[in-house]
DNA sequence: AAAAATCTTGCAAATAGTTTGTATTTCTTT
DNA sequence: AAAGAAATACAAACTATTTGCAAGATTTTT
């Protein structure tokens, strides 16, 4: 699969991989995604494409979540977060397998959540029977440059 | 410290020694906490105080974690949890040790959040400069018992 | 012990964020 | 081109949290 942040890719054709239809609304959710580094909240995301009606980003990122185009996490905000998978696997796949594998640091000050792909979460061990279907690591504190002012 | 589980503890000590004020309201509360086997939400603790103003009840988990007799944390229910922190170096270090340091695996089905005390979280590389205050780590699945049926 | 100051509580309402009902529009299929 | 299905916008509902304020309780000061 082609990365979804390439400069370069379709985007018509990244949806259809995913079994999206790639309405004209959608495109324009799509490539306001790709703008955000980071993992954004539906607020943030209706801000910035400013034509879009809330509710309609809103039903576009479930379905974008269903078809495993993104995964949404808490992370202490109040707000729900976005961000497109890491990984590859998510079409090959289309399994459990495209949940998310890293640890997200949000900035206390700042606001800001920040992926570490450095490393996988390491798995623990849970209760004897138990079927994990999604993991969310995320912690909190303050971000370098933050902690400079 | 004492176990904040102990059946024979003292709950106006308890609430001395975390530098809380030990009114006959929030006396009610933490007595309705000890009650509650895993990390509960501002919800399930109204419903089961009943005569408490929901308020009231907010309030007081505000001044409880403020004063580290608690931990919240998000489990991807949309209510916000609750728990006693397990360690027992809250009172005597009064630092960002008295941080949850276990893993949450939360029961898509039946909801329920358990405490996964077996082992430490383990610590992954950070951002250069980013200054941890606070973990989590959520387990989202289905558990044993929901699993069977 | 009375008065003043501070803290706590209950009630009501505001806020924040998410989610849903429904009519209209757009797209796909026939 | 017409019919059916899917997507979108607008409005409003809903869920959970949080806050303003007045009344009550507790502690401190005089």
């Amino acid at each position: 699969m082609q990365s979804v942040r390439n400069a370069f890719m379709n985007y018509e054709e990244l949806l259809q991989q995913y079994n999206i239809r790639p309405t004209a609304v959608r495109l324009l959710i799509l490539k306001g995604i790709a703008d955000f580094a980071a993992p954004f909240s539906l607020e943030d995301l209706y801000i910035f494409l400013d034509t879009i009606d809330r509710s309609t980003v809103f039903r576009t990122l479930v379905v974008f979540e269903e078809q495993h185009l993104l995964h949404s996490f808490e992370d202490g905000s109040g707000k729900k977060k976005y961000c497109f998978h890491h990984s590859a696997s998510a079409v090959s796949t289309g399994t459990a397998h495209d949940a998310c594998r890293h640890v997200h640091a949000t900035c206390r000050v700042c606001g800001r959540t920040m992926c570490v792909t450095t490393q996988e979460i390491p798995i623990v061990p849970l209760p004897e029977g138990f079927e994990v279907e999604n993991v969310n690591y995320v912690v909190t504190g303050v971000c370098a440059s933050c902690k400079q002012r």
